[in-house]
RNA sequence: GCCCCCAUCGUCUAGAGGCCUAGGACGCCACCCUUUCAAGGUGGAGAUCAGGGGUUCGAAUCCCCUUGGGGGUACCA
């Protein structure tokens, strides 16, 4: 494979290539099948599926578009070429005792000047170096690495999926390599189950990564491994040891209660919550001491005294004042596992990561982050502070609020592709006014810099609006191919309710896709629109069947008058033209408005008011299944009659 | 409380001193199309650019203050 079409190689460019395909299947077990992407704006032919020929090579590509790095080697070819990025931008991190305080406030200092100056952008944006001095680690050329770093403590969260695809386009652009990271150190609430949601909910959207832990009995992939913190615990712990040796931090025994008064006195005295650092400057008598009397300690990190400051992508310049961080920081807890701030920067720093994009929760802990990666000796990454996704009253988002699982947008019949495109734009604009976009089209054209800094407010109307803009985007089979089980789920529901359930007709749903495609605002509305065809038998409201400018004794005729015309046009004939000018002749004859007669028929076959258009539903329907629904329907009102 | 970030139609956003009488999209309303429902088309309502001071011939845009909102401040991530 070329190694230019860079562009080309996350759709299904794995194709063909040998793999375990029946093990990723088995892990993946989608009950929803994951989908293929399309090009908006062409013709609804997916030209892979065209090259393909057939439905089971999709699956095959649904398989393939595992995260690059989980199968065979054939998906090196889309490593970015080393040195292709060019080099990364440093800016320059004072030290903290270097920094002369300025009079202003932190607050005040962002330099709004800065971060105009970004732009305009080459192609490749990092590449550009105005940093006065040299990344400390003397190489001056790095390949752009970033991460995404989910903690299994729930399903993948929009907010977190956004996070994902940011990182994921911004490495794509830049030609970097994107990391995926499982931070599991809480042990107490991450479970496996949502890990899998996050790498399932992640691998649908195509937010593929080229580094990342084991998956499908397939191996981690990457020279960084391994990829679950919860596997690194002796990194965490010899990085410890080396900063207690160091004396950059030290051993605490200080208990729950002592902490708990010395957080109530500072209250009282009105100051800002620390740690007042008792255990700063133990002797190794008093250690022993508290040892003997079987205190277990957690490891503190020195927290500098002194400003610090970054340059965020996103924001400007930002300057911290450490002492408002809290005093000394816990690393490791008294059981001895990894506190998050402490191995999130062992792991960027091992990790080799350069760009930290993140949420914007995260922007007041990065002084920590970073007083931590000088005391590793490690290169401070770039870092990028995305604003938060907030829920209608302007609150970050959650759960209680706002539907917050990928997956559970997935089951509601949202599609990838129109999930992927709102996400983007939620807090980034192309700066055109084009809006629809693929995931490869996000790749070409996306910059951090262009991404805005005030909060967003998730707007579940709008998501709805996109995806029925990409249902109607999708070709035809492909379209079929994932209302399907959607169409399976509501008629088992139907069934479950007692209803009679006729085993969906492939041609039959194939002929009405032209009708519903358009219709569906997402594809678990599939139900509601056609399930009147998978139904022995429907129960037509007896009200609706009356339309409003007739009474009931026009309704009967009408049905029977109707029944009588089709049944003429008979079945050799039934066909919407032949069905169309009959019932129009009918109507006419008759003195009835078209409409109303085609209402009563639309309610006698499919009990609803609203359905595809009516020709196309009758022949769907087949002309003995009209007729008797017809004759149902009218015997039901003359029932009602006596 | 303290620290940090943010601020343009209800919502997502465009906007980098004059192209702004502030543009687009969702949603809303009306009309057109139409057998229903959608989709689509056309048009409309909707923002004194949070408020107040500066700087400037000129400010949505630069500076300051105020207000409002959010986030952080754990042996959570």
């Amino acid at each position: 494979m070329a190694d230019g079409g860079r562009a080309d190689h996350h759709r299904g460019a794995c194709l063909g290539a040998a793999r375990p395909r029946h093990r990723l299947r088995r892990w993946l077990d989608l009950r929803l099948r994951p989908c293929r992407r399309v090009v908006p704006g062409r013709d609804r032919a997916d030209p892979d599926r065209a090259a393909r020929g057939d439905t089971r090579a999709s699956r095959a590509v649904a398989a393939c578009r595992l995260p690059r790095g989980m199968g065979s080697g054939r998906c090196d070819a889309h490593r970015p070429r080393a040195g292709s990025s060019g080099q990364h931008r440093r800016q320059s991190v004072a030290d903290p005792h270097a920094v002369p305080r300025r009079r202003c406030r932190p607050a005040r200092c962002r330099l709004r000047r800065g971060r105009r100056a970004r732009r305009p952008r080459s192609p490749h944006p990092t590449t550009v170096d105005d940093s006065p001095t040299p990344p400390a680690g003397g190489s001056s050329a790095m390949t752009v690495r970033c991460r995404i770093a989910p903690s299994p403590t729930g399903p993948l969260h929009i907010g977190n999926a956004r996070t994902a695809l940011y990182n994921y386009l911004y490495a794509r652009r830049i030609g970097g390599t994107f990391v995926l990271r499982i931070e599991d150190t809480d042990a107490a609430r991450s479970a496996l189950e949502h890990e899998r949601d996050i790498l399932e909910s992640l691998h649908w959207l195509g937010i593929e990564w080229d580094e990342g832990p084991e998956v499908a009995g397939l191996p981690a992939r990457g020279p960084f491994g391994p990829y679950r913190q919860m596997e690194r615990l002796p990194l965490y712990r010899e990085t410890a040891e080396r900063l207690l040796r160091e004396d950059k931090a030290y051993h605490c025994y200080c208990t729950q209660e002592e902490l708990a008064a010395d957080r109530a006195a500072q209250e009282l005295a009105r100051e800002a919550p620390h740690y007042v650092g008792r255990c700063a400057r133990l002797t190794a008598e008093e250690r022993a001491s508290k040892e003997t009397q079987g205190r277990r300690p957690v490891v503190r990190f020195r927290v500098a005294e002194g400003i610090v400051a970054f340059d965020d992508v996103i924001r400007g310049h930002v300057e911290i004042d450490t002492t408002a961080l809290g005093g000394d920081l816990v690393i490791v807890r008294s059981d001895g596992t990894p506190l998050y701030h402490f191995t999130v920067v062992v792991d960027d720093a091992a990790m080799q990561i350069t760009d930290v994009i993140r949420g914007e929760d995260h922007l007041s802990n990065t002084p920590k982050h970073i007083l931590l990666f000088r005391a590793l000796g490690a290169d401070e990454p770039r870092f990028s502070h995305l604003p938060l996704i907030l829920n209608p009253d302007r609150t970050k988002v959650s759960k209680r609020k706002v539907q917050t699982a990928v997956s559970a947008y997935r089951e509601q019949g949202f599609i990838q592709e129109a999930l992927v495109n709102y996400l983007a734009l939620l807090g980034w604009s192309s700066g055109t006014e084009e809006e629809i976009f693929t995931l490869d089209e996000l790749v070409e054209r996306f910059e951090l810099e262009r991404v805005h800094s005030g909060g967003a407010v998730f707007d579940r109307e709008r998501l709805e609006w996109l995806n029925g803009q990409w249902i109607r985007r999708l070709a035809p089979e492909d379209f079929v191919e994932r209302v399907r089980p959607f169409l399976a789920r509501a008629l088992e529901a139907r069934a479950a309710a007692g209803d009679a359930v006729i085993e969906p007709d492939e041609g039959q749903l194939e002929a009405l896709v032209p009708l519903i495609q358009e219709r569906l605002p997402r594809l678990d509305a599939i139900g509601e629109l056609i399930d009147f065809l998978f139904l022995t038998e429907v129960r037509p409201d007896p009200a609706q069947l009356v339309p409003k400018r007739w009474d009931r004794e026009t309704a009967v005729t009408g049905l029977r008058e109707a029944r009588r015309v089709i049944a003429e046009v008979g079945a050799v004939s039934f066909e919407a033209d032949e069905l169309d000018s009959a019932l129009r002749r009918l109507a006419d004859v008759r003195g009835w408005k078209a409409g109303d007669l085609f209402t009563a028929i639309r309610v006698a076959v499919t009990a609803r008011t609203a359905a595809p258009p009516l020709f196309d539903t009758l022949v769907a329907l087949g002309y003995e299944r009209t007729l008797e629904r017809l004759d149902r329907a009218g015997e039901l009102l003359e029932g009602l009659e006596a």
